[in-house]
DNA sequence: GTGATCTGCTCTAACGTTTGAGCAGTGGCC
DNA sequence: GGCCACTGCTCAAACGTTAGAGCAGATCAC
């Protein structure tokens, strides 16, 4: 907008007409290299070159600065459906989560957005809860062009249909949590070990009857979580109890149900993890609800950790598992397979899981 | 996978080379309208008109049979951004949010998600949160024609430096639960009538020193609650006291905040009304560690509702603001824009406001 | 003075799509 | 037999970008 006073060197007509219709504001069109060339008095090439600043750009120093004023003054920027046809590249990375509303997953969303930014990629987001397979969803944004990459949640264990095909075909996928035969490519925090704090914690409390509310026995997540939580008692010497596991879900209904059937077992558990912070809410909230006193009657030490957690009453102790940085991670290799061809699977350890003891655990009562 | 048995009729040559490398999986190049058109024997036109079954596409049925069934085989898929390029269009709207962490905030992702699946558009992620002015990066989306439109929401009515200039440029933005001097084109929620339902929600209980804990004072949506809330009590014939109301913001620790200064208030209100359940959710935990037991001595509503709500101790009366639908609308409106070019404000009411009457609100103790 | 090298550009093809214009062949009408 | 309309296609331009190849003029070595 600066410096429009003076009329341009030999300038046939800079964008397009442009009367500007009082009635509603029109969007002018943007200016594209053509116009920079023309206001600039040079060629398109000449334009692109020293714009994108490329090495083979050789121009005297006086038509390169009158190439960037002229950029500066229509306020060019590059059409990005021009850059991605003759690149064949998006700086998309494509994001499918199953289920938006959880907090946890947005952490992870958070993070991936982060790197994603630094990285100079932009996120586009899938959803996983199409009425249509997701495979046809991730095949399409694949097969029309319009992601570079894909990180993909799949919930719960459940591999879309046409998973498999489109894995094999060698697109830049990579897989959050779960791994398929013959993929690589995946990111997973390290649950086994997140699992085991939260039991050894409570196990350190001196609790020796200690149950286990798991997600659904074909969750990636919940198959790690429970290898921790057995590793843990195996280790203390302490009985595996018949009946202490449940394997309901990771929501917070399925919470509630955990809990009901958990504490109809004889022995009754005097602590109980759960494999994930939203299901301990609702166990926590059913607890209240039947009588049962946390921490008095019944230790809860949680995986995960959100903000949720420690604003529950009593505020949870749990561990941390570190969704931000796997969502960071995640990026950082769908970026780096579609730059350098490499891929790996991942497990985040650093930074590790980490405990965080708030009110819902003590040791138990001894006259139990 | 299946009836890949039977060779090609006859096939020049399908797509690219594809010796399969053995080492690692290539991805092997999309199938063009060229490809097509060469298996299937009749020009690219042919083959883009039939496709994308244009009414002047005037073709045998024999021949469109060839196209189609040639385009099956190569799996072909239109190219994103050669389609982009011709039609200016990318089927892409960007979406803005603050805080993708906030549960409020994923809600309306997800209706936004929704609506835009249904119109044959998908989302990208923008991040409120970056370093450099938001203006810029909007500016950015738009400009490169990356998106066709955005929706917006700016946290807690700080417009980003350059918004004006945006929507004055007639870029399709819809803006959430803001407007802009001059700009037609946003949705809000009926948040006066939120908060008056909450208000008359303890009017009704029996309480009268009923105090409220809002937002920013620059907040948008904390102007609208206020005058609901003040609204309520006017019509119920209470007053309103002196520092019944703090204006320091939506957050959880703010919540707490907003507890401890309305419990130094003489008289002690019998009630609190507060502006968003996150904030709730921190000034229960706040009231709990505190000794003030609720809703006993202390009755919460809270405008919001969220699965969170539910969970808590005791579980939150709210009222349900349509987060999911106005997630919808902005959506729905921002493609309006783009086809029509029609452009409006919108405030969600249908569906109103609902009270979830839970376990936080009670009559006030006639012994105070 | 001649050839080689360098500087500072421009020309052109290509990416994959859409779409207006055009064209050969057929059939109908008068 | 001439004209028209219709069918069933193809041709070619255009969208905005990138990048290899080319080219005129200046400078330099010998």
């Amino acid at each position: 907008m600066a410096g429009d006073g003076q009329p341009a060197a030999a300038t046939p007509e800079p964008p397009g007409p442009k009367p500007p219709l009082p009635g509603r504001a029109r969007l002018r069109p943007m200016a594209t290299l053509g116009d920079v060339a023309a206001l600039a008095g040079v060629s398109i090439s000449a334009v692109s070159r020293v714009l994108s600043d490329a090495p083979s750009a050789r121009v005297s120093e006086a038509t390169r600065e009158r190439i960037v004023k002229a950029a500066r003054d229509l306020q060019y920027r590059p059409n990005f459906a021009g850059r991605a046809l003759k690149s064949a590249r998006t700086q998309v990375v494509g994001l499918v989560v199953p289920d938006l509303t959880n907090a946890l997953f947005t952490e992870l969303m958070h993070g991936a957005e982060d790197e994603a930014a630094a990285k100079g990629y932009t996120l586009l987001l899938g959803r996983a809860d199409d009425v249509r397979p997701e495979g046809e969803m991730i095949a399409r944004l694949i097969g029309e062009g319009r992601v570079d990459g894909m990180v993909i949640q799949v919930g719960d264990g459940v591999a879309p249909a046409g998973m498999g095909e489109l894995l094999a075909s060698g697109a830049p996928i990579v897989l959050i949590n779960s791994t398929y035969p013959g993929h690589a490519g995946s990111v997973a925090l390290d649950d086994r070990t997140g699992a085991r704090i939260a039991t050894q914690h409570l196990i350190d409390l001196g609790h020796e009857r200690i149950a286990f509310a798991n997600g659904l026995p074909r969750s990636f997540t919940a198959k790690r979580r429970r290898v921790g939580y057995k590793e843990a008692l195996v280790e203390a010497g302490l009985p595996i109890f018949q009946g202490y596991e449940t394997r309901v879900g990771y929501t917070a209904d399925n919470g509630r149900t955990a809990l009901r059937r958990l504490m109809e077992r004889e022995p009754r558990p005097t602590g109980i993890v759960v494999a994930n912070v939203n299901a301990a809410i609702g166990l926590l909230a059913a607890a209240r609800a039947d009588g049962i006193r946390v921490p008095e009657d019944l230790s809860v030490a949680t995986v995960h950790d959100s903000w949720t957690a420690e604003n529950t009453w009593p505020p949870l102790t749990a561990v941390k598992m570190q969704f931000y940085d796997m969502g960071r991670a995640a990026v950082r290799r769908v970026v780096r397979r579609i730059e350098t061809g490499e891929m790996a699977d991942e497990m985040i350890t650093d930074p590790a899981p980490e405990l965080i003891v708030r009110e819902s655990t003590a040791p138990p009562r001894r006259d139990v």
